[in-house]
DNA sequence: TATGCACTTATCCAATTGGATTATAGTTTA
DNA sequence: TAAACTATAATCCAATTGGATAAGTGCATA
């Protein structure tokens, strides 16, 4: 049986083109087009829920009311519809917004047909919404970047176990970094500047480092304080 | 020119086929093949830094030093450096881990081989990191299902002109900040060692320190990046 | 044109650092 | 108890770093 696809677009041409796309592919059944996001929401309303479409193609800037909107709304009204999105918009705050609102997938346009279509039909087999090869990067981005906190887990440090320096030598590393000389860590703390460095040196190898500006680097970039 | 990539697996077979794999494609240089974390460690610290490799193919789960440390560690001390996972494993939580250790890209190794060669060259075309399309959509699921906040727009830097560095000054900082020696910022920047040197001395001057160590907390402390 | 500034290179020397090794004492764990 | 780990300390050696100083080039500006 046929995939059940809505397209959502403002521009009459385009929606046209992607039904030309789809109906080419053959599994795919275009059961609903509308112009903006009131208008899809609109429409959906009058489609006895049995009738609903599996996926939606929308669009993202579109008069009256936008893709982010009608994706956020309709995520909620529809739980079981999924939403991909279809846009030439590949910039962070619209792609963060989008999947915010519930986007199970997010391709480009300037996809080919091809890999439009392989990415839809790929996601009825895998189950996995389907993202375009460079949006995927930028979300990744977003994670790396971004103060993200896993929910169940118990904000586990993700450094801390990395390394498993002693207290003695974490406490060490804090003044390392802070600059100061074997001699000035010894002082510091009531030991001899030998111990101070066979301290150091320790750390070193168990950071796999081989000097002071890289272990400082290594544990400004990563946390380690 | 090919690409140079360093291959991390404790597998000798895994790291064979692979090569073998990337080999025949034509456009991958393998420079440098180790079994863990720690040994590939090491085995970077030896390396020229204009003989690093340019892409580095990490398995996740090794004895010693895992991927995910051995990333976070290589990430900080190879900036330049682009680390991609590949590895058999597709939970949320080895994903999450290794991208916050600084992953450039996550690839599965169920991918066939024209589809990892594939990715990884797609990667010099576009400069975008590989993603395997199940990882993207659990990576999308993570921003949709976790608290991420979009990062504040680049606090303005309030310092800066505090030292006045010149240009010249400020590059050689940034690389002293990177660990990197006399020799090494000498040969990254074409200069002499000794003129590194003195830059670097001209810094401290300007910095009122006396240390790598000293320069380095500053830069970090005051933002001077 | 002269002066100043940034960038470059070099040399000499002292101090610090990094690496390897050995050794003792206390604590934890198998 | 023996083995393993941690903290302490020292020594020797090589490499790197920090400091001072001198000097040539090119560029901009007064």
């Amino acid at each position: 049986m046929p995939v059940s696809i809505a397209i959502v677009d403002d521009k009459a041409s385009n929606r046209n083109i992607l039904k030309d796309k789809l109906n080419r592919h053959g599994h795919f059944d275009i059961i609903l087009t509308a112009e903006d996001g009131r208008d899809f929401l609109e429409k959906m309303r009058l489609i006895e829920p049995a009738e609903l479409p599996e996926v939606v193609l929308m669009d993202l800037e579109m008069p009256n009311m936008d893709g982010v909107a009608a994706i956020a709304a309709g995520s909620s009204l529809y739980p079981s519809v999924k939403f991909v999105v279809l846009t030439i918009f590949d910039d962070e705050d619209k792609i963060f917004k989008a999947i915010k609102a519930g986007a199970f997938g997010y391709l480009l346009k300037d996809e080919s047909a091809e890999d439009i279509t392989g990415m839809l039909w790929q996601m009825y087999e895998s189950g996995a919404g389907p993202v375009s090869p460079g949006i995927a990067f930028k979300i990744l981005q977003l994670v790396q970047n971004n103060n993200l906190t896993m929910i169940d887990k118990p904000e586990e440090k993700v450094q801390e176990t990395f390394f498993d320096l002693t207290d003695r030598e974490k406490e060490i590393l804090a003044l390392l970094v802070q600059g100061l000389s074997y001699k000035q860590i010894g002082t510091t703390l009531n030991i001899s500047t030998n111990t101070a460095k066979k301290h150091v040196i320790n750390i070193y190898h168990k950071l796999h480092v081989n000097s002071r500006a890289q272990a400082m680097n290594l544990a400004y970039e990563k946390g380690l304080l």
